[in-house]
RNA sequence: GUGGAUGUAGUUCAGUUGGUUAGAGCGCUGGAUUGUGGUUCCAGAGGUCGCCGGUUCGAGCCCGGUCUUCCACCCCA
């Protein structure tokens, strides 16, 4: 009768393997957001579906979980829309939570419900997993977890510059090579503007942003799909072929959205930006990348995407400016800027790369056999002493036959193994054995703790 | 949500036109070695062939459904 346990699609379990690599890249990021300042929140895995409702489009919405009302949650619903089987209408009768998205709208709410109780601008880092009712392939699950820093309260490009920092610093101590592209929802907008379509802005934008994948003809096909006009596309044609460094493309573009005001705003945001990172020494590459949209609509400024190069992988990392998130809960004319690392995809990549520090594989530093009870509990302080040095320490539960407790060891990767049997024990020593050199050397109790500290 | 692949031992994978008792490497357990792991040698355990149903004298193999994982689209971390 007992059937197979399982866990739901797109979801997964971390063994100790597993865990001890996440949490690196966790403690990575973690202790650069510190770094910069940056402090720690948490909000709910589940809101308030209104506070999550319409904030990403309508994919968005589609990939929301619902979580359903409590009780008898049908008996409130319409008869009506039962009948009809109308699941989106009926929907808000019988669901008045979801699982959050991501972390930047239950920030917002945050920052809203907790505005007095803030000092601005306000930075803010939070690592907690976010759920999407996505259908799940390579590197894109139903539950992963999102590692967000914000400032939200100052216009001031500066934060979009300290971003990239971060990003240049978290993946130089990760070890991963990568490219941030970086472009501006205003230069988008003056090129629908200027092109004559600036209600089409998110076909567009959706649509250009294919260009990489897709090649410039598919591109301009969708876009006629869409019901751009003939003489719109063309007019687009020569942006989509922009080429040049950063100040080049900046120039060209320039000359282009020269009516448009918003346009201009966004060229000479990007010119602050790229002027003040200049002298910053950031090592990774930092491309303008005019074709670069990003689908959630409530970005307004600068947008951010972070790209490995040694594997194929989406996006790792993703942000941007938005200007009135919090307007929508009430709190208008409050900006803010932020970006995304994603832990999941970026643990995938260290794994492609195979690129974990050995140390990562290790908990336990120093094991000690056990041969006995009397050897045991000669040990047993010797072991205290050791831990209250900081050493990871440990002792086999049981008097267990010597290979094993050695195959025990060995499989759990302990570099270092304390022997203390008969022998032992009449004069006072330990036997140390150096795991990966397969040495060993005789040492008084003192000297085992100092030699475990190097 | 649309289209397409996939599933056999703990794991990676073989398995002929449907035909006796479903195999291998790695791993695991025990031994060679009662105070020495990672190398070697010997022996052994381990399988509702994803699940449910159908066709057939007979199904791991064929058919239908379902679930999982993966790929493309969509979208995204």
């Amino acid at each position: 009768m007992a059937q197979k346990p399982s866990i739901p699609k797109g979801t997964r379990d971390f063994g100790p393997a597993e865990m001890v690599k996440r949490n690196f890249i966790f403690d990575t990021i973690k202790s650069v957001f510190k770094l910069y300042g940056y402090q720690p929140i948490e909000t709910p895995a589940m809101e308030n579906l209104s506070t999550l409702m319409g904030k990403y489009g309508e994919e968005g919405d589609k990939l929301l979980f619902k979580i359903l009302n409590s009780g008898d949650f049908l008996s409130k619903a319409d008869d009506a829309l039962l009948q009809e089987k109308e699941s989106a209408k009926l929907t808000s009768q019988i669901s008045e939570k979801g699982l959050r998205y991501d972390l930047t709208v239950p920030f917002a709410r945050f920052v809203v419900q907790h505005r007095n109780e803030l000092q601005f601008p306000f930075k803010r880092y939070q690592i907690q997993p976010v759920w999407r009712a996505d259908r799940p392939q390579k590197g894109r699950y139903r539950e992963f977890y999102q590692c967000d820093v914000d400032v939200i309260g100052s216009n001031s490009l500066l934060n979009e510059v300290e971003l990239i920092q971060i990003v240049d610093e978290v993946y130089r101590r990760l070890k991963i090579n990568v490219l941030v592209k970086i472009n501006n929802r205003k230069i988008l907008s003056g090129i629908a503007e200027v092109i004559g379509q600036p209600d089409k802005i998110i076909d567009i934008t959706v649509a250009i942003d294919k260009i990489d994948k897709i090649g410039l003809d598919n591109v301009n096909t969708e876009l006629a799909e869409k019901g751009l006009p003939r003489q719109a596309i063309d007019r687009l044609q020569p942006i989509l072929n922009l080429a040049g460094s950063n100040s080049e493309k900046l120039e060209q573009i320039k000359k282009v959205l020269a009516t448009s005001e918003i346009g201009l705003k966004g060229i000479e945001e990007m010119e602050t930006i790229f002027n003040w990172l200049q002298p910053l020494g950031v090592q990774t590459g930092v491309e303008l990348d005019l074709t670069l949209a990003r689908g959630l609509n409530y970005y307004t400024g600068a947008i951010f995407e972070v790209k490995a190069l040694d594997v194929e992988m989406g996006s790792i990392t993703g942000g941007g400016r938005y200007d009135d998130l919090t307007g929508i809960f009430g709190l208008p004319e409050v900006s803010g800027v932020g970006i995304s690392f994603g832990a999941d995809r970026i643990y995938d990549v260290l794994e492609q790369m195979d690129a974990y520090p050995k140390e990562a594989d290790v908990t336990t530093r120093l094991f000690f056999v056990n041969f006995g009870e009397a050897e045991q509990t000669w040990c047993l302080p010797l072991i205290h002493q050791l831990r209250n040095a900081g050493i990871s320490a440990e002792i086999y539960p049981e008097a267990a036959k010597l290979k094993k407790q050695m195959i025990y060891a060995n499989s759990r990767n302990i570099p270092f193994v304390a022997m203390v049997g008969e022998e032992e024990m009449n004069t006072g020593c330990i036997t140390l054995k150096d795991m990966e050199k397969g040495t060993q050397e005789t040492l008084s109790g003192d000297e085992l703790v100092e030699r475990m500290k190097k």
